[in-house]
Order: C-alpha cells, then structure tokens, then sequence
DNA sequence: GAGCCCGTATGACTCAAATCATATGGAAGA
DNA sequence: TCTTCCATATGATTTGAGTCATACGGGCTC
C-alpha cells in the first residue's frame, strides 16, 4: 500500500498554454499570483470553494483517497488551465483534494470578482463553458472504460487521448507517453502491477513501443 | 446478455421542476417542441452536436453501449432538465447516445440561438453553468466508486444520491428507491445479479429495507 | 387464458485482476 | 560514494464479481 500520493512527479506535457483567462484581466479582477511550493496541498475534500484558481507555472493535480490509500486521480492541470470551478459554481463541497506537482505559482480569485469578471467578459465565460464541457468529456470517456472495459482497453484509450492532447500531427508521428506506470494506474483505476503486465503484453503484441522503460506510442 | 437497453422503464422522480431556460425564452429564441414517442433515439454516439435539448415532458436516458451489449448509463433527464450541452459547447462529437424513456415532449433549438441566448440573459448563462457542474459533480462522484470501491458502496453512494435528490428531508423521511435492479447495474458498472445479492445483503445487515421487492431507504 | 417478457432470485463455477512477496536498476540526495 | 526511494518487473496465490443456468411470479398482449 501507497501510504501517501504526495511524492508523485507529472512530466510538463507540451501543447497549448493559452490561458483560460489572460493575466490582464486576472490582475484587473482582484486576482493574486502568488508562488507555491512541491506538493503543497491547495484545497482538501470536504472544504467549501471560495475561489477561483488558474495555473500559471507548474502543475496541480486533483485526487481522491480512498480508506485504503488507494488514489484516483481526477484530473492533472498544467499552465493556463483553470481547476476547482464546478464546487465554485455548482454550490457543494470539493469533491476531491487539490496538490503541487511542482514548485510554481497560482492564480486565486474570490468567487465574487470572477462571477463579475464572467458578466463582463462574455468571450470568457463561453470559453470556461468549453473547458467544463471537455471535462465533461474526459470523465464520460474514463467512466465507460472503468466501468466496462479491460485493462488494455482502459489504458490504449488514455494513451491515445493524450497523445491527441500532445500531438501536432497524432496519425504521423509517435509520442512518449509522459507518465509512470503508477500514474497511468491511478487514472485508470488498475493496480501498478496489473499495467506492468499489460504494458509489456502490449508491446509483444506490437501495440505500442517500450524504449527504455518508456511507453513510444 | 441483453440485446438492448431500449425497453427499460425509469420512473418519473418527484423533485424541482424548475427548467435550465424557462420556455418564453426558449419560444423566443426560436426553439421548437416536438413531440417524442417511447424509445425514441434523439441522438447517437458518434455524432456533431448541432442543437441544445431540453425536457419538456418524460424522461431521456443517455447511454454508452459496449460490443458485448454491456450499457452504462451516463445519466438520466427529467423535465426541466437540459442534456447534450458539452459536445454542442465543447466541439466535440456525441460521447454517447441518448433515448426517451417515456412518451413526453422536448425542445430543441438550433447552436447559434443558444448562444445568442447566452449572450443576451447572464443568469441563465450562470444557471447553465451550474448545471454542467452538477453533472461534473455526479460523474466524479460514480467515477471514484467505479474506480475504488466494492458493489456495496457504490450502492449505498448511488442510493444516497437519489435519495438526497428526491427527499425533501433526506435526514429524517425514508423513500423508495425509484429503480430497478437493472438500472442500479448500468448506473454502477455492476451486473444485475452482484445488485441483487448485493441488496439482500444490505437488508439481511440492516443498511436497508425491502418492501416487496422496493428498495426503501 | 395462454404465452411472453421482464424483474427478481439463487446456486455452481470461472477467471482475471488484486494482492503479496521479492528483486533489480536508476535517480536524487546526504 | 553510499543510501534511500521510487519505478519497473515477475511469480504465486487469492478472491470476489462475472458468467451461466435455471426458476418463479407478475403484467401485458395476442
């Protein structure tokens, strides 16, 4: 058993960095950058959500514990992208916790200057509903597959999904899968063990390609 | 297995009847209500996302079918409720597809009247809002039970959900369960079978009542 | 009223992933 | 450099949900 998530380490993925919200109207909003540390831990399960949270430099990840220590990692956040917004919206209590991958710096803002930045700036607040709706997607797409299908399924659809993510050109070129095998398991709800095995059974079958101990895809 | 998922039967739950846009709005921003038949496919896995749905009368079902004929449910929609959004929003194409369940009525208005809709009336926008994050709410909340937890837990989960959904005093009334064994499977990534031991289970232990076959709670 | 479908129920059996134990190699830090 | 921690790896064993077969009762339809 994994006593604890916190000594996880998350790879920067490449690709868009465009912001969610640009710095100009974040600092016009009341909004504060302030820097944090590796895993440092932002909001805990069970708390209200007061503000409004974007990353500007590293990486944060969401996840819950089970009593077991066993994790599932909801989502992974790297620069631009805004995290913690659906208990900020939706009225309940985060449904998960929120921690540092990496030393960095954060963009918090109350939840009564980002509603009047979203009633201002109407290009903006679509464009939040297309972060949300993509969440959305995401989570249907693991949700069928967690509770469908088998481990080599689960994690050709999560390799695949990110590396339309990474990719300029996903149909040419192979990417290198930027996580562990410990990583892939606590997004795909599998034990290490069991993605080591299928990882290697994919490569003998020719699905993927291991060069070193990394995942060419 | 089962060939199909097109002959279930959800029950119509008690609860808040307040729609996502109130139809003045939605007749003015040229929608239109069609009338549907049971069974009925509004539209399938796969698919562009061209129009914004919302319930008027009955209920509708969205679902992932797997090859083995296996279903997960993603999430049912009663009156008031809209469904379909973030594929139309995040430009994306339909992750499941979706059905009536009962007879009923349902509006449907093309994407750039939505918008439009959006841009002119800011509460609905905020309003809609809230619901795609209710809806993140429930999927991270079966995501994490699918993912880490045995067959009771994510029924007692499941069952408190509706319950705390359909109660108006969750703390002190007890309802009745409003689905079948069948449902309670497609919803929990369970077979009908581990639900129904799973239930005699619970009540033998006391977590909760049958009447009949009803699931009281 | 006969037949059919569906929901509930139960026992026997299977099997794949989890669990447990252990080993090796590499990177980071003292 | 030595140590520690983590990632990867692999074999043995367990286990619990899935699968399959079967049964029964109720409601709907022909």
């Amino acid at each position: 058993m994994r006593p604890s998530p916190v000594f996880q380490y998350f790879p920067i993925l490449p690709g868009k960095r465009k912001r969610v919200i640009p710095s100009s109207l974040l600092q016009a909003y009341n909004a504060r950058l302030v820097k944090v540390g590796k895993d440092q831990i932002l909001f805990e399960e069970g708390r209200q959500a007061l503000e409004y949270f974007q990353v500007e430099e590293g990486k944060v990840k969401m996840y819950v514990l089970n009593p077991d220590g066993q994790e599932f990692t909801q989502g992974i956040f790297s620069p631009g992208e805004s995290f913690g917004e659906p208990p900020l919206l939706g009225d309940f209590p985060y449904p998960s916790s929120a921690i540092t991958l990496e030393a960095g710096k954060i963009w918090r803002m109350p939840k009564s200057d980002f509603v009047q930045l979203l009633r201002d700036n109407f290009e903006i607040h679509m464009k939040l509903d297309q972060v949300l709706c993509r969440r959305l997607q995401y989570k249907s797409m693991i949700l069928t597959e967690v509770s469908s299908y088998d481990p080599e399924h689960r994690l050709m659809t999560i390799i695949r999904y990110f590396k339309s993510k990474i990719a300029k050109h996903p149909s040419r070129e192979q990417v290198i899968v930027p996580f562990t095998r410990q990583q892939l398991a606590d997004m795909t709800g599998l034990r290490v063990e069991t993605v080591i095995r299928t990882i290697k059974k994919m490569e003998k079958d020719g699905k993927l390609v291991l060069e070193g101990h990394k995942i060419k895809y």
